[in-house]
DNA sequence: CCAAAAGTGTTGGTCTTACACCCATGC
DNA sequence: GCATGGGTGTAAGACCAACACTTTTGG
């Protein structure tokens, strides 16, 4: 890195790098896993989509300031949210310095309102295993997201965050075989989420046009690590 | 947080947080898995034990004030280095605010310097499954330090960074046992181990004061991921 | 010849995978 | 009555855990 760059890059921050969030929200939504781009307004990568973001507040911890963003773009304030890894490579932004904690947020996709607010010149959710080059070094980061999610799926229970409170087998088993891009055993996949003891059968059914289907809801509704699949 | 606090904490960094690393330097010594402490010398921690770290130069990235520290502090410049996590509450150090991007490092036993410079009033190896309580939110970092090294164990090949070029499968069947903290059939583990095909067995063998063993060394010392026991 | 670690296979149990037919409903 | 998803059991193979005796050396 030249010096010049150096002196314009840190002037504004005393050599002291900002801290940023920046979270991949993902939710289900058209039988696919979709995850959440904002159009970046201003600076280098002006136009380009993004995982939404922002600084740290001063008295705000990360996770809050995660949670706010996800607040702040989709009105949901009680999602699933993991910290992912941190990047800061010097020259990640050319603008200034920026250090990034990116998060893992899973948002049920009722109740959602998008929410571009004036900070982003655009908001849409797209296929997550189909996303286009992104702005900063966001690409990695949302290839690091889909692994992440993918794994922990097969090992603890947070897949309760994108569904509601109420669903049949089929609906649960369609949502690991989406996100796990995978066909799965109806007969083995019951027994096994059944073992678990991690769902409680409810009295009512789920009528369709078909045969009706036992309803189920997670006894409990708090991340847990156990072996799914 | 009462607003006086805020502006004290804050004035000398306009509102944006320092970044630092912290690094849990893990070795092997007296069969026992070891971790790297220092004391610190100023601030409101001063006389407790901390795990080194520092503050992020300009130019570097997070990576590399990492490695720096672990070169800094033991010598060692090539050794195993994964981040851990991000932490960042803003009561975490009272002095100022610092987000703190904790790393984890395997050293080789052999060839370490140690060194606390002039930066900590001292240095010294403690057994990680033993350590007292710590300054900062560091008995946090070591804790997940340790669940990390002990799960990341089982399923690649790191262990390699805290073995020498050629070794007993004795020996490494003894670094699993002390690092996991339980002891392991050695005919599975023979048979496990063997069976991955990421040793080579060598010419050579070990003589002591019995039969003596063949020694093997690892085709490959780069980082895998493996189901290794 | 004794102590100490090295080396070596088999078996039973468990877990995982693959697989096909009938059922209940709406239209 | 037919189309659609719901519901169920079994058998074969893979994998894992438990287990004991012989070998080679140094002292």
């Amino acid at each position: 890195m030249r010096q010049g760059d150096s002196l314009r890059r840190f002037s504004d921050t005393q050599g002291h790098p900002r801290v940023a969030v920046d979270v991949v929200i993902y939710t289900l939504d058209r039988r696919a896993l979709q995850c959440l781009l904002v159009r970046v307004k201003e600076g280098p990568f002006a136009g380009e989509w993004a995982f939404p973001g922002g600084l740290v507040g001063a008295e705000e911890s990360l996770d809050q300031a995660a949670q706010r963003e996800v607040y702040e773009r989709t009105g949901i304030g009680n999602g699933y949210l993991e910290q992912l890894y941190t990047f800061g490579k010097p020259e990640r932004d050319p603008a200034t310095r920026v250090v990034s904690v990116s998060y893992l947020a899973l948002v049920s996709p009722h109740g959602i309102r998008l929410n571009p607010a004036s900070k982003y010149a655009g908001i849409q959710w797209r296929r997550a295993d189909r996303l286009p080059g992104l702005a900063y070094d966001h690409d990695q980061v949302g290839r690091l997201a889909l692994k992440r999610i993918r794994s922990k799926l097969q090992y603890t229970n947070i897949v309760y965050s994108l569904l509601p409170a109420e669903f049949t087998l089929g609906e649960l088993q369609e949502v690991y075989e989406t996100i796990l891009h995978r066909s799965l055993d109806r007969r083995n996949f019951r027994k096994k989420i059944l073992a678990l003891g991690l769902l409680k059968q409810l009295r009512s059914k789920r009528r369709g046009t078909h045969r009706p289907a036992s309803l189920y809801a997670f006894s409990r509704r708090q991340p847990m690590i156990i072996e799914m699949l």
